[in-house]
DNA sequence: GTGCGACATCGGCAATCGTCGTCATGGCCC
DNA sequence: GGGCCATGACGACGATTGCCGATGTCGCAC
């Protein structure tokens, strides 16, 4: 490897001249710059990144810890982070928890070590408890989690609203008897978007009694079982909210293998607008989240935050939108 | 932050025999071991990796280059390379470059200046010449791409006959009509998987004209397209290869709003078996790429030339296999 | 039993990795 | 001689590691 010592060798100046010539940090005569430059293109010269993050305390690297990349929601999200972060010359480093909050501390114990600048971080029901532990050294924005602390700031979805805008749209669309498929009860999200769905009905004066609301776990294969076990419970139901649009697309197939069509028979409404969402049959209508919105303004936080760290923490609560496709039908 | 001189300051010893006790280097009374652990944890300490790279010349990092990590396959292959790099205590940086070769070049100089250990590369068309430049100052691992040069491995998918796989299977359920939807010429995999389907048809004795095959991007709206156009130019097909999952289900989309029915008017195979293609409908027949396989080899490649820089490279070939679900029949 | 050298054990000093910022220096002009 | 300019020398940054010194142990010879 060649270093900063090998480049002034070779253009007959000192390292700290080849230093400034790169960094723009103080005038150097444009004839030796010219000289050092050329020494520099022609022993291929490039930084040790690792020596000047010793030297300058930055890594120009951040943390970005999540529950599963190969999520569709998360995918997106990351790539979104690392182009976002990329452009201002920042580079990320991935991590998968599982929401596993053993994992997430083992994780958030090497980025620390590495000496991450930032923190992006999508944690577990527990992350409370684990980030305590950690006591953020590390200036964080935190996805859809919330913590009281210095030096945290959040990016929120407003899972209510959306829950609202899916109640709201399945009454005006004239269904009374509306059946709902949950996500996890210890989730942050699912409970939320419930609530405002179950807020949006009470508006318009419907219950919504036990027996029409079947948990899940946010996956296919449970969306098809609680849709199963939804038809035998509540069999005049004529709409369906699922908390996620992987749970609905499953309930979808679960219907259509009951010879159930969707949206004539059933309406079905789902929620993130996962990129697949318009790639089934019929397309699906659904609550979106703002998912590039969340990945960008995650990391402009963060480089905020960086830039002053001493800022009172911000939180910053993004609203879902209703995507209107083809999974919904009035009630005739 | 604290440091390894604070450490040793508080334990009453020297600075190297704290670093002695945490890496198990030498011999250490055991007493003053304990001693040393403990300010170690009273004072929170957790070594600086920087510092640490910076003087053993190794970072404990992989570089992860792809096109685009949301793409469902390489979101999985990541997270497969994630997990296991991070078990053998590898993080992994995360880069998208589309597939554009500018981009990859800026990236493979950050990772080069970053000192990461490895890097596994899914490269675009242009990769040979992209890493040609950059000349492989780093043990590489290249996914689903093939260089004559040293210190470069590679993990290959054995696209032709995933495609003969498709082609016999759909020959054996008795489909002499048969359309194919090719993805980008340029690919490497394309062509392949075209050319072994090709060979099974031919294997049979059945030809595949011209106005058989379209050619389109690999995305879900290209397959669309592709699927309209191919009923227009060959009305009589009883079979449609689609080169990868996302345009089959795509072409089944541009199906179903024709009136035709999968797989009773249409059999369709894809390729990838990407998790959606069980969340579809029907369920799609598809050519399985070996995604585990894939991520947890480039790892095990990787560690394995780190461990030993001079040997031969090596090219790993995985075999595709066909998964049967529900979007095919037999012609009656 | 005593004295001495060989040797093992344990710990500290200081060099080193590559870069950057501070201080110092030499030359030049007024 | 004072001031300015361009550049050089040098010491951090934090951890690792080769080398050396101090201490203790043991065996052997007298």
């Amino acid at each position: 490897m060649t270093t900063i010592a090998d480049v002034a060798r070779h253009a007959g100046v000192s390292v700290a001249t080849v230093s400034h010539v790169m960094n723009h940090t103080r005038h150097v005569e444009p004839e030796t710059a010219e000289r050092v430059r050329a020494a520099i293109s022609a022993l291929r010269y490039s930084p040790n990144s690792v020596a000047r993050s010793l030297r300058r305390g930055e890594t120009k690297t951040i943390g970005l810890l999540l529950p599963d990349n190969s999520n569709p929601f998360f995918a997106s999200v990351a790539r979104q982070i690392e182009d976002a972060g990329f452009v201002s010359g920042y580079t990320v480093i991935l991590c998968n928890s599982d929401g596993n909050a053993e994992k997430e501390e083992r994780y958030l114990s090497v980025l620390m070590a590495k000496q991450i600048d930032g923190l992006i971080f999508a944690g577990s029901s527990d992350h409370a408890r684990v980030f305590a532990r950690m006591l953020p050294s590390v200036p964080a924005v935190l996805l859809d989690r919330e913590i009281q602390s210095v030096n945290v700031d959040s990016v929120l979805v407003d899972h209510d609203h959306g829950g609202y805008l899916a109640g709201k749209y399945l009454v005006g669309l004239g269904h009374r008897k509306i059946g709902v498929i949950g996500g996890p009860r210890d989730s942050s999200s699912s409970p939320a978007r419930l609530r405002g769905f179950v807020r949006a009905l009470a508006e318009a004066g419907i219950d919504l009694p036990p027996s029409s609301i079947v948990d899940s776990d946010y996956h296919f294969a449970g969306g098809r079982l609680a849709m199963e076990q939804l038809m035998a419970q509540a069999p005049d139901i004529t709409a369906v909210f699922a908390c996620n649009d992987l749970m609905a697309m499953g309930a979808i197939t679960a219907l259509r293998s009951r010879g159930s069509r969707v949206p004539d028979d059933m309406s079905m409404v789902g929620f993130d607008d996962i990129p697949y969402a318009v790639t089934t049959w019929p397309p699906l209508t659904t609550i979106a989240q703002p998912v590039e919105k969340i990945g960008t303004l995650a990391v402009s936080l963060l480089l905020e935050r960086l830039g002053e760290p001493e800022a009172p923490s911000r939180r910053e609560v993004l609203a879902p939108v209703l995507v209107e496709r083809e999974s919904c039908a009035a009630l005739r």
